[in-house]
Formats: structure tokens, sequence, C-alpha cells
RNA sequence: GGUCGGUUCGUCUAGGGGUCUAGGACACCGCCCUUUCACGGCGGCGACACGGGUUCAAAUCCCGUACCGACUACCA
């Protein structure tokens, strides 16, 4: 049995990256017929936080992927963790360190731990830890002494570790160029690479797909696999998702874009971000671009998975280019030609967080109401279209758009008395259907020596406050005879 | 600095020695449709990082360079 695990920790919200290394160990599982697992590894009690825990269970359920057995909290492990350090401790295959705990500088980390490097270069080996070799009877003395100390793996001098990725191919790395990792810090808490072995052993999980920043931990967690006897699970890394410029994306630097509930909340529907997601950094090498989750599932293999990163593309500058163009074109292709059926529950929910929802779209309406949202969808790229650009649908409070008055109102001043005066004519007429209407206003047009356009652009102005829309005919069949009359008479925009 | 990885249109990608004058999608531009448009149809722009090899033949294989990224913590 496959069993595969996504293992966030929740020091934030659920970030785009993150979201895909869930969407393709899902996939995968799925895939094989095997088990999706959760894991929040919440070791670093510094920065880990409940609300964040939350804000990823969140997502993940936005997105569909329940995991199928209970989430596992790393932090309940911890005392396993400990008794592992302690086990290789006793076996010889760890040591401990005695030296003292540097101190935090205020420094970049990032930066400081590169300099070191930089310094240490050629001068510093893995293994010259004076520790490293201090007799049992001296270490167990100092311990018991008192004397604080982190528990460091004893990384063999001679050899290397190697395994087979399944996206990267061989890796190899030579021991030499393996630090003796801490396994437990000096106040006994287990440090990551530790823990995660223990889980994943525990959890047995046969597969581990993440990201590819763990590409050259993977080497040392082997190690960690090794001196405690047990087999590495395969290995399969995922190219990462970058910021424009190539830079790496952050929530720091980015803001609220990388985050998935920024998704939700901006009305994506979760199958279309799932689809886009599933085509950052992986192909089904077809044609194809609109995938059902099914499909997804059916066609999802490791060689699919690309070795180069990829780029979220976005303009923070732009309004219109917020977040990537082929994930709202994606929003707005699944909004469009989704069944009907699935998407008015997302429209209803919609029209109820905006207060535009009223219950006959359920009963006496609900025709209605299902013929209108079937209009306006054509042009529409997320679920709060249907509450901002389709408000006149389903209020008479909207607002007018400026260019839309200016447009197609105030240059032509005729049509501040044409309009009601159409408006007049609508009012004998019995039938207010397609045909009779088009009858009128072309009629009407005629009369006035008016170009159609002329007239349907500004009757669209004042009946839903844009200039671009649905046919004009349909919107006034959509809106009724009585909207329709009202909205030409009222003088609101014009004194705009 | 070291180790490792990557490099096809602006972006996501197909391709893995000949079928490549490099295919698709998004974006952009133009035309058509038309009462508007953000729909639809048609078309256009646009890429194999660079330099050496290997080969009859290289986007595809090898080497080097450049650039980008990851890691190099008693973070995860």
């Amino acid at each position: 049995m496959i069993r595969v695990r996504f293992a966030p920790s929740p020091t934030g919200y659920l970030h785009i990256g993150s979201a895909r290394t869930a969407l393709f160990n899902y996939l995968y599982a799925r895939h094989v017929g095997g088990k999706f697992l959760l894991r929040i590894e919440d070791t670093d009690i510094a920065r880990s936080t409940d609300e964040s825990t939350r804000s990823i269970l969140e997502g993940l359920a936005w997105l569909g992927f329940q995991p199928d057995e209970e989430i596992v909290f790393q932090s309940n492990n911890a005392d396993k963790h400990r008794a592992a350090a302690l086990k290789l401790l006793e076996e010889g295959k760890a040591y401990r360190d005695f030296t003292p705990k540097a101190e935090p500088t205020d420094k970049n980390i990032k930066e400081t731990i590169a300099d070191r490097a930089r310094q240490n270069q050629g001068v510093k080996s893995m293994r010259d830890n004076p520790f490293r070799d201090l007799s049992k009877a001296e270490s167990d003395a100092k311990a018991a002494a008192g004397e604080p100390f982190a528990i460091r793996l004893k990384v063999p001098v001679e050899g290397k570790t190697s395994f087979e990725d399944g996206v990267y191919g061989l890796s190899e790395r030579d021991y030499a160029e393996i630090e003796d990792l801490v396994l437990l810090r000096s106040d006994g808490h287990p440090l990551y690479n530790l823990a995660v072995v223990c889980d994943d052993i525990e959890m047995e999980i046969t597969d581990i797909i993440r990201g590819q920043d763990h590409l050259t931990n993977t080497h040392k967690q082997i190690l960690i696999y090794e001196a405690l006897g047990k087999t590495p699970p395969r290995f399969a890394h995922l190219p990462l998702i970058l910021a424009p410029g190539g830079k790496k994306l952050s929530k720091r630097i980015h803001g609220e874009i990388v985050s998935m509930t920024t998704y939700r909340d901006h009305g994506f529907l979760a199958a279309a971000f799932r689809n886009f997601l599933a085509l950052l950094g992986w192909s089904p090498k077809t044609e194809q671009e609109i995938m059902t989750l099914d499909e997804l599932v059916q066609s999802f293999t490791l060689e699919g998975i690309h070795r180069n990163n990829a780029i979220f593309n976005f303009d923070a500058n732009n309004p219109k280019r917020w977040t990537d163009d082929k994930a709202i074109w994606m929003n707005a292709e699944y909004i469009r030609t989704m069944l009907l059926d699935e998407l008015l529950p997302f429209v209803k929910a919609e029209l109820k967080s905006a207060k535009l929802w009223r219950d006959e779209y359920d009963d006496e309406d609900k025709a209605w109401f299902e013929n209108t949202v079937n209009l306006i969808r054509e042009r529409f790229f997320t679920l709060k279209d249907f509450s901002e650009q389709g408000r006149a649908y389903f209020s008479e409070d909207f607002d007018f758009d400026e260019t839309a008055v200016n447009k197609n109102l105030k240059k032509f001043p005729d049509l501040k008395v044409w309009l009601p005066e159409l408006a007049t004519r609508f009012e004998s007429l019995e039938d207010f259907t397609h045909d009779p209407i088009h009858e009128t206003v072309g009629n009407f047009a005629a009369e006035k020596g008016a170009k159609l356009g002329q007239i349907m652009n500004g009757a669209r102005a004042l009946l839903t406050g844009l200039a671009v829309g649905p046919s004009m005919l349909a919107v006034f069949e959509t809106l009724g005879k009585e909207k329709s009359i009202l909205r030409l008479k009222s003088q609101i925009a014009w004194n705009l």
C-alpha cells in the first residue's frame, strides 16, 4: 500500500507552493490507489500557531483534499523523537556535543550562515568536532555533571549517500559534504530532520513528495534512516514556484497573493485553481488543459513533473493582473463552461454574502435566476463578478460606471429625453419579449434618425450601469418590463 | 565560497538525435461577428542562454561559460 503525506509547518497560511505539493501528493495517492495523509510539523514552538494550523486546514478543505487518516501533530511525538536520538547515542551512532550554543545574531540568518560557510571554506572539516570521539565514560561524566549538550549524528568519515529521486534521478552526496547534524537540541527539543524521519517511519510513509528545497536534506535524512536501521522510502522532489523575476515567492515580500485563502476570497472556484496549480510544474503531455479532478488523477505520473522551477506570474502594480493571467482565465473558463447546476450554489453563496440573495430565487423565481446567471456568466471571471458587475440584475441599488455614463449617455444628450420616451413605448407592449422589443427599439431608432447601437448602449448604461454586458435584448427581457421602464426613466445617472 | 540542481516564446508548457521553417495554452496585437464587450471565430507577434565538441544530422548527447535556484542552523 502506497502511503504519502503532506507535511506543512504551521507558521502562516497555506502557501501556494505548499498547496501544489499537497495537490501532487493527493493526485499521486489517488492515482496509485494509496493513502493521502496529513502531518502538521509544529515543532518550531516559537513560530507555530494554532491560527496557522486552522488556516492551512481551511485551505486544504477548500481545495478538497481530506486526509485519509487522522491528522498527525508532530509535537505530540517529541518523546519518540527524543528516544530515537538517545538510542542512537547509546549505540554510538550519535554523540554528545558540549560546545556551548551559539547566540543568535540579529543579522539576516541566511546571510550569516552563508558568510560562515565561506569563512570555513577549506579550513573546517565536517568531522572536527572535539566531542565526536570523546570516550563514553568522559561523555557520561560531563553529562552527569549537568553540562548541557546537543546530540549530533556521527556521520561516517568515508562514503556517500545516494538515492534515486522520482523526478531528479540519481542523487549522490559525499559524506565529507555533510556535517554531523544536530538531532536533539541542548534543551531537549528534537530537530526537523530527526522528527521527519521518525514520523515518516511511524506513519509508514512509502513515498515522499515534497519541494525541491529539501533535495539536499534528503541525504541527511537517509543517514538517519540508516543509523536507525530502516529502509528509506522513495523520494520525489518538486520544482519550486517562484515569483516574477525568478525570486523566491514569500509571504513577507509578496503578501496575500501567496495565500490560498486569498483565491477563495476573491471568487475563485477551487476546481479551477486546482486545475491551474496542477499545470504548474507538471504536464499531462497532451494538449488538454481543462481537466476535472478525476482526469488529473488518471493522468498524473511523476514522469510528467518538471525539473525546472516555474514562475507564478503577476503584477502587483496592475489591478487587472493581481494574480497569474492564466489562473484568472481558467477560473473564467470554468465559470462559463461548467454545468449550470454546479455553478448555481457558488453564485448563491456569493449573493448571500453580498446581501443580494432572495429566497424566491430558490422558489418561484428559480427559472429566472438560472437564466440570468446563465446569461451573465459568459463574461465573468470570478464569483465576485456576480455580486459586483452583476449587481444590477439582483438589486435596484447599483453604481454607474463612469465610462459607461460618459461614453454612452452624456455624449448623446438627446438620449436624456429619448430614453424615457422609449420607456413609454414599452408601456404599451403586451408581450415584453425579444421580437417585440427588437421591433420597438428598431422603429424608435429609425424615427429619431439614430443608430440602433446608440439607443441600445444608452439603455445598457441606464439598466446595468455598465458599458459592457450581454445583448441588450436579453437584458431587457431578463430585467422585465417594469424594471426596464423604471430605469429608462430614471435621471440618476444623468445627474452624476 | 562549497556542494547539488536547473536553463524552449513575456508566462505555463510539448518535444529527449532526423517528422522542428520548434507545437499548444495564457497574455498581447489585428481582423471578423455585432447594439457594447471582457464571449465566439480567424490570423499575427513571439523561444531552443552562450561557446565548443560528437554525429551524415543536435532544441535533443558531451564539455565549458554565464545566469538562476536550493542547501550549507541547537529553523522547518
